[in-house]
DNA sequence: CCCGATAGTCTTGTCTGACAATCTGCATCA
DNA sequence: TGATGCAGATTGTCAGACAAGACTATCGGG
């Protein structure tokens, strides 16, 4: 997977529409690690060091230690001094605590919108919704990754509370963790349609109860089939 | 500032745990922004630029530059590509946001706390409550602030939940923007400890429906006494 | 006289190369 | 055999440099 190289150059024709705010080199070596995680070729708990990535991604080593940076703030990565970074590993209790907080956040943001009497908000989740269906059945698991990332980002975005949506990188960061320990999670899209779809049909209801039903459904219980999934080796490299 | 090691084989007991993780360099640039901020040398919407405070702080650029790299993440800075980087200005929407946001995780919080039956949650809120006791009448602003910040991450701290820990850093950014864009906020130590009592005793109880009127009191009261105070003057340099 | 284009400057983004601090593992020696 | 110390590896920090984009001010045209 060496030849990645995201040059700029090797592209002149300025007609990506990729709404990516990719134009730092920072920001693609981020979205190249990140794509690693998700695709499960960097495991949890292997090393990385900074000159082996920037050789990997012919960039510079500040350039790779700053995406390094970001990323154990984001809990992505974690970092001991001297000794180097690794893909986090999660626990059972780190599973429930994810679905705990996402519970209290998204039940934050449902009530945001539907408190809402402008229905801007409302309007921004079927956006959301919208966008999501479109390619929620790509064959990429990895673009499946993200647009199902991005349709919870964008609920919290639809929220408009400006909090919400700095929480986000670090929530998002978890998630992605957990995803990628467990390649199976992410192996019926089907069944995450259907789980998304309640969630819009729950939103639209504008009643609180039926939205933390389904919020529940879709957090709580996904966390708690996820847990006896887990593979409980010891980290290794 | 440069002598603070403390050596660790001269206390053989681990029972030390957070002296202050400033080893590095960088930390060190971070704390020291950071309560230029909370001290109001340097006010919101005013430009940062990483020489000026390369030489300020006797620290090489690329040292300055990850210290803001992170600062920005947290919210504290907001990052424009290639214009710089200023002190983050929250209005008032902002204000209500960072109290409804944190309504719902001080009682996710709670809820974990009074949730264990083993009684060490609760005695973490207790040696909180204990240390914040301490200091919270120091002469020095930037003491009480930063004490009065100790206090509701070791609240979140005590709901032994990892997610929740690392939303803080974040959350304290905003906190800290609001409090320095008000003064006068900090202005009444006697009060800040009258409503933290009762915020602490609303825990003991263990009812949630107290604790959430003690919080309801604590934070969005005081937010909403916050943003009439705001002087809505243009960002100027 | 006012307005728009262009050049200069400033600041950030990135690179190269280097050195110090620290951890790890192996070899040596009591 | 066990402890000690040295060498390699990796991170943390520094210095200097250049390119890219954005701001500013001057100059020319209407």
């Amino acid at each position: 997977m060496a030849e990645t190289h995201l040059s700029p150059e090797s592209m002149s024709l300025p007609l990506r529409m990729s709404p990516v705010a990719s134009v730092s080199r920072r920001d693609g070596v981020i979205n190249e690690i990140r794509r690693a995680v998700v695709l499960g070729t960097i495991k949890p708990g292997e090393k990385l060091t900074e000159v082996q990535l920037s050789e990997w991604l012919n960039v510079s080593r500040p350039t790779v230690r700053e995406a390094l940076n970001q990323m154990a703030q984001e809990g992505l990565l974690v970092q001991e001094p001297y000794r180097g970074l690794r893909v986090a590993t999660l626990d059972a209790a780190a599973i429930m605590d994810l679905a705990n907080t996402r519970m209290a956040l998204d039940m934050l943001a449902a009530t945001a919108i539907v408190e809402d009497d402008s229905g801007r908000r409302m309007r921004m989740v079927e956006e959301s919704w919208a966008e999501y269906s479109q390619v929620e059945m790509d064959p990429d698991p990895v673009i499946r990754h993200e647009s199902h990332v991005a349709f919870h980002r964008k609920l919290w975005a639809a929220s408009e509370n400006a909090l919400l949506l700095r929480l986000w990188p670090v929530t998002e960061a978890h998630l992605t963790i957990i995803l990628a320990q467990d390649q199976a999670a992410r192996a019926d899209p089907a069944r995450a349609h259907r789980v998304h779809e309640k969630l819009v049909d729950a939103i639209r209801t504008k009643d609180l109860e039926i939205i933390r039903k389904a919020f529940s459904e879709h957090t709580v219980r996904s966390a708690e089939e996820l847990i006896p999934l887990l593979n409980t080796e010891s980290p290794k490299e």
